[in-house]
DNA sequence: ATAATTAGTGTGAAAACTACACTAAGAGGG
DNA sequence: CCCTCTTAGTGTAGTTTTCACACTAATTAT
């Protein structure tokens, strides 16, 4: 019959291992891109994998993210939006020992982007499309197919798109973001409607200078809630 | 600088325990209710905790949800909706050593309740309204909270409120499933057509005797996807 | 000037949502 | 048996939202 956690003495028992693995999006050169960094040992060796790496005993896991985040890709909590995606525990994942991972998706603004550095080992660090992505390792691609679902879901119904883009953007540019996301084509006057009815943008006074005539740069409002009311705001 | 997850060796270190908590809800006489076990040790002698406990090495995350779910409750995977929550990791979360929890949530209907039976020790075992839970242990009134917000919010765009009834039921008695989930009155009608609309329900040849017109059974039907497609399903 | 290009707005038809009224089928009481 | 009460189930008009598409606006290139 069962142990309840009352009286289970967990130190008779082996214990896992925990990790935190970061999905980091960004939209760059018009692709949704996520960043990978190549493994050197093995397991996997030669392979791609998120940035990562195993919780701290004085840590909580937000905190773990954001400092593998800092330590990995340079990238500073307030440049990035985080949030935890779920939480992946298949005992054969890794094959050296037990790894329980908590996977965190993360958006970042090209305009962020410092050249992302490697850790002390100086590992190959690079950014790729998200629909050809190269040989991952463990089961980082069934990870990264969740975070693009969730991703597409998120966008959906709230307005974290946001935070793919540089502080100040055109209609346009986020619309495109969207677009890319999304993998769908959206109406240029519903986009926009949408858009003056969620009230989560604001003109700035700037424009810039297409082929065309001129667009106005817009910014993330900042009292507007990320978490967009009751109806979804896209498609 | 940073450790990558390939250069770090976690046998240095000390890892930190991780078990699984799951929040289980039911419709008992009209009211949202979880089932809560009471401690009966330090710490939190006497306060009221979920149904969990530690992974053990072989075993995945859902299979250990399910394992403690049938020990603690003989509930059987068959007989609830199980879905993975978020996993609570702040280092003081239990006083007395490191424990990250991974939290589920299930849904099960009454029919499918049998006397919910303790663990070894016995210990006592009840259904708490969530609105006015008794003191809990750890962080679990957060865990609560985060429960219910994702089970107002599961319901307004997927079907999964059915796994809170027994196998056939009522239109009425579905209505009032989500009327109290969401502690918001529906209209019959609007619920009704958009019941149809949804395509989630089907006929049985049986009613069930009122106190007037005796009301259709109607069952979940099988092939029907529970993410319902693109806009929600309620209110 | 004129065409080409991109920004930005307006609008009518279709679909969905909402509130509310209506009919249907049983139970119970005189 | 007839009337009333209760709960089941349907219909619909008015409003709001969505969607497709056409239109105007401002700049660059020729």
């Amino acid at each position: 019959m069962g142990q309840t956690a009352q009286t289970y003495n967990p130190d008779k028992y082996q214990r896992p291992s925990v990790s935190v693995d970061i999905v980091i999006f960004s939209i760059i050169e018009s692709h949704l891109k996520v960043l990978l960094i190549k493994r050197k040992q093995w397991p996997f060796e030669g392979n791609w994998a998120f940035p990562g790496g195993f919780v701290r005993m004085a840590e909580g896991l937000d905190e773990a993210a954001y400092r593998e985040l800092k330590e990995e890709t340079s990238l500073d909590r307030a440049d990035v939006y985080l949030e935890q995606l779920y939480t992946f525990g298949q005992p054969a994942r890794d094959p050296r020992l037990r790894v329980i991972t908590v996977a965190y998706v993360a958006l970042v603004g090209v305009d962020k982007l410092k050249a992302p550095v490697a850790g002390d080992d100086a590992a190959e660090v690079g950014w790729f499309s998200v629909y050809q992505p190269p040989q991952l390792a463990f089961d980082h691609n069934h990870i990264l197919e969740y975070a693009i679902t969730r991703l597409r879901y998120k966008l959906e119904y709230s307005a974290v798109g946001f935070q793919l883009l540089p502080a100040t953007f055109t209609l346009r540019e986020l619309q495109i973001a969207y677009e890319i996301v999304l993998s769908e084509t959206l109406d240029k006057g519903n986009f926009r409607s949408k858009l003056r009815k969620a009230d989560v943008v604001e003109p700035t006074p700037y424009y810039r200078r297409t082929g065309g005539r001129p667009a106005r740069l817009y910014q993330f409002k900042t009292d507007a809630v990320a978490e967009v009311s009751a109806r979804r705001l896209f498609p």
